[in-house]
Order: structure tokens, then C-alpha cells, then sequence
DNA sequence: TAGTGGTCTAGACCACCGC
DNA sequence: CGGTGGTCTAGACCACTAG
């Protein structure tokens, strides 16, 4: 049942911590023996004990507080974390070929509403680009993307012959943060004409900007047709988990 | 700019380099010091740098390998981690009154259906409930439960009278792990109905399986009314960051 | 082989805080 | 006051791996 016995001391601690939590035996709020009494326990240095400890509180799996000692963390369901892969990489991940079409594009300088929409000047230049992702051939999502020229300079000649337009800047440009919006709509008769549904299915719109610092580098609209798709969120009590995004 | 003179050398440490990425002056790949380096540079002992260095790598800001050294590493932008709030959490974030009707409910034991579909035993013994979430007096969102009354027996006879059952659960039962699969689908006439919406309308669902070891807890299907309900994530390429969800 | 990180020790002093 | 965690030291030996 346990793990074939870990070869360093603050493994073994940490997975029998982790397993009394995760088992239920240590509910919330059940207290952590205290580091002095691991130490007798595991025969080891404080620091040692300290470390697995440190750890297990930044994940939030337990709180520490001096004096009254360590206790079991109340976790958060309320997060939720969502992976939301790369297309390539999905449709590897699924076994499936990937092919893109970029429909659309265009250069120009941000109008008044685009700029107010993303936090950008009036007058800096963008790229847009309407690409539809494919996997066997079908389509599989709807692209629709912004590209701050001054941001990200290189990407005003590139011409993504290989990779779409999302993979090429995550390999090409830092960022610092980015922001996810999840929603439905009902599918438009020109969204479902290039998703091949029918006008009015729900669709699941996931918009992902992103910045490198203030500056907004990117944004993107996803339409993920139907019913069809689904994003998965897996996580457990004791730290997060990563988990899968894809059509069933 | 900087932050004004933290107490900690540690703080310090990992403040400065921190910044460094995040600032984009030390880009993905770019090496990071060794620990050798640091300890002369910060004056302190090994142990101070590594403790750093380890937290640093356990969040997958950078990455550690022997021989050749830390860098940068690749953030992942694929994960996105949304809030989903409870209901009265969300209703008081957002400066609105809640209210809750518990328009139906059953006891029964489990069918095939049901037993495949959240992977307990046939003719386990489940409550479901059906519970309408109102805002300022509003259909917010419509919450289909299952409860699994052998593992959590006191919700057999609870009346969840002062709170829908959502609640009552996160407060009274400890769990472990929890599985979040969000969808898009368009309103059956019963749901439009008891939403307030037209028939058809894109509906985000949200899924929320939560488990205390093997054993199933609670399952819930919480449909969100059209294109008036947002997921918000956000998050930094240096750690996550807590986010907002809710209309608009 | 040499440099890197991985782990661990056996101490130390301090800050906090319930009793 | 005493017990807890928070931090730090000055070493040590080992495992891995690029050159």
C-alpha cells in the first residue's frame, strides 16, 4: 500500500503526512506533530523536518502557526485549474492530426474600441488573425487573434507557415501574466459556417490575454464548438494536479 | 522601485531574482546563477540560497538541472485557474442578496446509470436535490446534486434550511479530491423555464465531482445562464494568482 | 574530472503568543 | 515563561553529467 520505501528521509515524511491528510485520518485542522517531535520520530536534523514542512505550507496543504503548531489547511474547492493546451499539443495528446488555416488577417492600427477593450493605445499597431484549428480535418476551433505589434515586433512579418499563430508566440515572447475568460454563446451563422454547426449551438468561448509586464502582448478569442468540447479541471485537497482539456 | 529592503536575506533573494524574470531581463532559458554565486553574493550560507532555489523550482519558475546549472523556465500558459465561488460567497462579492429554492428532491438508491456514471456502487444510497441560486431575486443558476449517503450520511435527513447544499457539504465534509469539467450547451425548455431564458440559449455547465479518497461525495451539475456568467482566471508566469468569477 | 545541484547535520538565535 | 515555528550557519557527502 505505501510507497516502496523512498530513499530520502524528507520523502518519506512528506508522503506519510500527505497520506494521513489525503486518507482522512488527519481531517482539517488536525494537528501536525510539531518539527522537534519528527525530528525524534524520523531521526533526523530539524532542518530536514523544516524544509517538508516550509514546503507543504506553501502549497497551502497545511497552515503553521507559532506556539499552537501546525494544522491540517481547509482547502479551497473553489479553484479550479484548467489546462488548456496548445493545439499541436492537444491533438497529439489525442492522438489526432493537426492542421490549421489562417482565414483571415490583417494589419492596422488599434481603433478606439479595440484599444479601450485590451488597455493598449489608439493608433498601436495590431494583427489580427482569424485561424481555424482542425484535428483529422474537422474543425475543431475557431481562432481569433490579436497581436500587439510593438510589443511583440517580430511577429508583424512572420508568416506561420508552420505553426499557428498561438504556438509561435509562446515559444518566441516572455510574458508575465495573462488572464483567462470562459463563457457560452450561441454560435453565430458565420461562426458556425466555419465550425461546420449549426447557427445557434452553444459554444464555449474561451478568451486568454496575455502581458509582459503593463504592456499587452496578445489576445485570443477561442470558440470551441458545441457540446463537443470540454475543459477538465483535476485537483486534489493536497496540492494541485494537472489534468486534461479535449472533446470526449 | 524595489520593494523597500525586505528583513529576510531569503526575501531578498528571491525577490531580486523574481524580478529579474518577470521584468523580462532574464528570459526563458536564461541561466540563473548557481549556488555558489549566491552565497558570495548575498553573503550567506548555502542553505539560504538552496532553500530559495528549491521553492523556486517547485513552482516551476525555473528549472534545476546538476552539472549545467538553474534557468529560466518555459512558463505554461495552458493552465488557467478559475474561482467558483460559492453561491452566497458570490452573491455577497458581488453586493447582492441571496436566496436559494429547493424546487425538488429525492431519495433513492443508485441505478445502473447513475452508479456508472460517478463510479459508486448500484443501489448506493443517494439524495438528489435540485436547487435554484437566485441573486437580488434573479434565476442565477440552476444546481442539479447528487449526494452519496453512505459516505455522508448526515445529509440524509438535513432539511438545508438556512443553506443550499453546496454549502452545507464544503462545511461539514472533508474531501480530497474534486474534478471541475466545464461545457457549453443550449437550454432544454425545462431549464429555460426555471432560468428565465429563452429555450436554446448557450448555457455554461459546470461539473464539480468531489471524492474523499476513492470514495464519491458529491456530484453537481450547476447550469449558468448564457452569456451573463463570466469564469475569470488569472495568473503570473511566476506562481498563480487567485482570480475572480461571476456576471459580467 | 570538475562543477552543479540534492540532501543532510547539529547546532544557533530570534519572534511570536498562549498560558 | 516555554514551546512553537522562522531563519540562518558552516560545514559535509553524494549523484549526476557535460566536456
Amino acid at each position: 500500500m505505501n510507497a516502496p520505501l523512498p530513499k530520502h528521509i524528507h520523502q518519506r515524511i512528506r508522503a506519510d503526512i500527505e497520506g494521513h491528510i489525503r486518507s482522512g485520518r488527519w481531517p482539517v485542522g488536525h494537528a501536525i506533530p510539531s518539527e522537534a517531535d519528527l525530528m525524534t520520530a524520523y531521526g533526523c536534523s530539524r532542518m530536514t523536518v523544516n524544509k517538508v514542512l516550509s514546503s507543504l505550507a506553501e502549497q497551502g496543504i497545511i497552515a503553521r502557526r507559532r506556539r499552537t503548531g501546525s494544522v491540517v489547511a481547509q482547502p479551497s474547492i473553489d479553484k479550479a485549474v484548467l489546462t488548456i493546451r496548445d493545439f499541436p499539443a492537444e491533438a497529439e495528446r489525442s492522438g489526432k492530426t493537426y492542421a490549421f488555416d489562417i482565414l483571415a488577417q490583417r494589419t492596422q492600427t488599434a481603433d478606439v474600441a479595440t484599444a479601450a477593450r485590451v488597455g493598449i493605445a489608439i493608433g498601436t499597431p495590431v494583427r489580427f488573425l482569424t485561424t481555424l484549428h482542425r484535428f483529422d480535418g474537422q474543425p475543431e476551433a475557431l481562432e481569433e487573434r490579436l497581436i500587439n505589434l510593438d510589443a511583440v515586433p517580430a511577429a508583424r512579418t512572420e508568416p506561420f507557415d508552420d505553426r499557428p499563430p498561438g504556438t509561435w508566440l509562446l515559444a518566441h515572447v516572455p510574458w508575465s501574466e495573462a488572464e483567462h475568460v470562459i463563457h457560452a454563446a450561441n454560435a453565430s451563422p458565420s461562426l458556425a459556417k466555419r465550425l461546420a454547426i449549426a447557427t445557434g449551438t452553444a459554444c464555449l468561448i474561451v478568451e486568454r490575454r496575455t502581458w509582459q509586464g503593463d504592456t499587452l502582448l496578445t489576445e485570443a478569442r477561442i470558440h470551441y464548438p458545441g457540446e463537443q468540447h470540454r475543459l477538465v479541471g483535476r485537483f486534489t485537497s493536497t496540492g494541485l494536479a494537472a489534468s486534461a482539456a479535449g472533446p470526449e
